[in-house]
RNA sequence: GGCCUGUUGGUGAAGCGGUUAACACAUUGCCCUCUCAAGGCAACAUUCAAGGGUUCAAGUCCCUUACAGGUCACCA
């Protein structure tokens, strides 16, 4: 019986041979320095920040080298696949601006040339591969059971050895042709492993991009390539697809990092170029003083819905994982506000190495706020509403209402050098101005409560927003002119018009003309503390100011 | 337990044998100011997990220890 035939016993039915799938996935035509890589998740869930952020790194790299960015699923463990997992990797993910060239599209579509992008569609080519290495003697088929395994196990681990199939361990590793067939024609079921060439003794080096070059002990595990189901392991379906689809980068977590012998092992064996790694480290947070990776099921940021739910921006996002993944992309963002972020070049030495990178939200917030701060009123009023359709029904009715008037509220202190940085993201709106809609108003002042500061006697209130509107107001005033008249007013009250010789002689006078603004500004909007006041009555207008005053007990 | 990685202020970090140890967030104080936000200025690591070594010189190189994380499946 020749080696072919052998094979073909072990693993039938298989339609092509690898030589043939080899012709069938070209090389790519690319220039030298095209980085081509994958986002590659198993439809088990929803991804996480940490898929984001992975899937954002790759993008980034594969788009400044004009290279391939495509999406493949592994669904290699079908126990674990949910339903309409394709599709809930792909709308978590499409909202936050991450664009594939190739691969799966949706739930039914891919494009490409180098497909299926499906692991389980590619059960043939595995098989063809598979053959080639019982063929060359480099895999064998492997009878032992789980019992079998757990016993091994529990030996290695009770005389303190290295756990795992490996020399001795590996006991069908010498059946012959004969004995393998014997026992398949028994029934016995088997699953495929390599035939380890490595020495635990011997060390390889390997030049991860981000974590430097990294000593580690040979592979001398006989490694399943091919489960009892017929599919492959992840290791080997890693060494096949990225072969075939000839990516050039592999990015991923690194709790993959302690598998790279594995990996290198099997290119080698196989015969292809290796792929370069790129191991990132996990996003994590502080517990209790603990550090932790970032969860989904404890961190409620770490679930990419959060952000639309909370109204915080997409881009601000995108800004923030650019700055946790280059540590220089926060200075090149300030020198180029103008700039996107797909005009920064990512450099790899700049990645960070350290065990974990801690997901903060405080500065994403921080970073939203700059964002949003430098939209126009138009961004800030349709993303806005867009928030409210979703989250916030009375707001979306009142912004639906009153287009150009929120969007002249929005424009305050807006649209200038240093523009106003009061939201940090779209839900914070709301609770900044509501005030400026009658209707709201009416529905939350007594809610709030006028927040009056010093001046709490509901008589000399009353006198200033009285002298004020009679003698004073005109609707007509520039803001210096209106200023200058709200400091005659406080000159004719008895406060002092000037802040310097109220600080001098706080003694000479009932109190300041910032008292006296407050007064205005609270009976207006019961807030002590809002935007310019001059706008605000600019935009409420002469007859909601006085009807306004009136409500003011 | 074996193997691997990491450890610079409250946080993220820059640093690649000689710097006053950048910068950003947070915090605190002052200034500006009709409030808030913003902005300006300043404070915040006598020291780079601990110890030892190499060197004229070490956060940077070497060793040991400690701590943290990862990994050792027919899961990815």
């Amino acid at each position: 019986m020749t080696n072919k035939e052998y094979a073909d016993l072990l693993l039938p039915g298989v339609k092509h041979s690898w030589e043939e799938y080899e012709k069938m996935y070209p090389e790519r035509d690319l220039d030298d320095k095209a980085i081509v890589t994958r986002y590659a998740p198993s439809p088990t869930g929803l991804p996480h920040m940490g898929n984001l952020f992975q899937a954002f790194m790759a993008m980034s790299f594969a788009k400044q080298t004009n290279g391939v960015f495509y999406l493949r699923i592994e669904d290699t463990d079908t126990s674990r696949t949910v339903e309409n997992g394709i599709r809930k990797i792909l709308d978590a993910i499409y909202p936050f601006g991450i664009e594939f060239d190739e691969g799966v599209i949706s739930q039914t579509e891919e494009k490409g040339k180098y497909g299926p992008y499906i692991q389980s569609k590619r059960q043939d080519i595995y098989k063809a591969y598979a053959k080639k290495l019982i063929e060359e003697g480099k895999a064998y088929a492997s009878f032992l059971t789980k019992e079998e395994l757990d016993e091994i196990r529990e030996q290695q681990s009770k005389s303190k050895q290295r756990l795992g199939i490996y020399g001795r361990y590996a006991k069908d590793r010498n059946l012959t042709k004969e004995e393998t067939l014997e026992r398949i024609n028994k029934g016995q079921s088997y699953i495929i492993r390599i035939k380890s060439p490595g020495s635990f003794f011997n060390k390889i080096k390997v030049n991860d991009l981000i974590k430097g070059t990294i000593e580690m002990p040979e592979n001398d595990i006989d490694e399943v390539i091919i489960k009892s189901d017929g599919l492959p392991t992840y290791h080997f379906a890693h060494a096949i697809d990225d072969h075939l689809m000839h990516t050039t980068h592999v990015f991923r977590g690194d709790e993959w990092l302690s598998s790279v012998p594995k990996h290198v092992q099997l290119f080698e064996i196989l015969g292809f170029k290796p792929v370069k790694y790129c191991h990132l480290a996990p996003l994590t947070k502080s517990d209790e003083g603990k550090i932790r990776k970032l969860s989904k099921r404890k961190d409620p940021e770490a679930t990419l819905s959060f952000y639309p739910e909370n109204g915080i921006p997409n881009e601000a996002i995108m800004l923030y994982l650019a700055t946790i993944t280059n540590s220089n992309f926060e200075g090149w963002h300030d020198q180029n506000p103008d700039k996107q972020i797909k005009d920064f070049t990512f450099d790899f030495r700049k990645c960070s190495s350290s065990a974990g990178t801690l997901y903060d939200l405080p500065k994403l917030y921080n970073i939203s706020k700059n964002y949003i701060s430098r939209l126009t009123k138009e961004e800030v009023y349709n993303n806005t509403l867009e928030y409210a359709k979703n989250y916030d029904v009375e707001l979306k009715e009142i912004l639906e209402k009153y287009p150009d008037y929120s969007k002249a509220i929005f424009n305050i202190e807006r649209e200038q050098k240093k523009p106003r940085k009061d939201y940090e993201k779209y839900s914070d709106v709301k609770g900044q101005i509501w005030y400026m809609y009658d209707e709201l108003f009416d529905k939350y002042k007594e809610e709030y409560g006028y927040d009056f500061q010093s001046i709490t006697d509901i008589n000399e209130i009353k006198n200033i927003i009285n002298t004020y509107i009679d003698k004073y107001y005109d609707e007509n005033d520039d803001k210096e002119t209106w200023f200058n008249k709200v400091k005659e007013l406080s000159d004719e009250l008895g406060y002092a018009s000037n802040m310097k010789e109220y600080k001098e002689n706080p003694d000479n006078f009932k109190g300041s003309v910032a008292d006296v603004s407050t007064v205005i500004r609270v009976s207006l909007t019961t807030r002590s503390q809002t935007p310019d006041l001059y706008e605000i009555l600019r935009l409420l207008g002469k007859d909601r100011i006085k009807e306004r005053f009136n409500i003011v007990k």
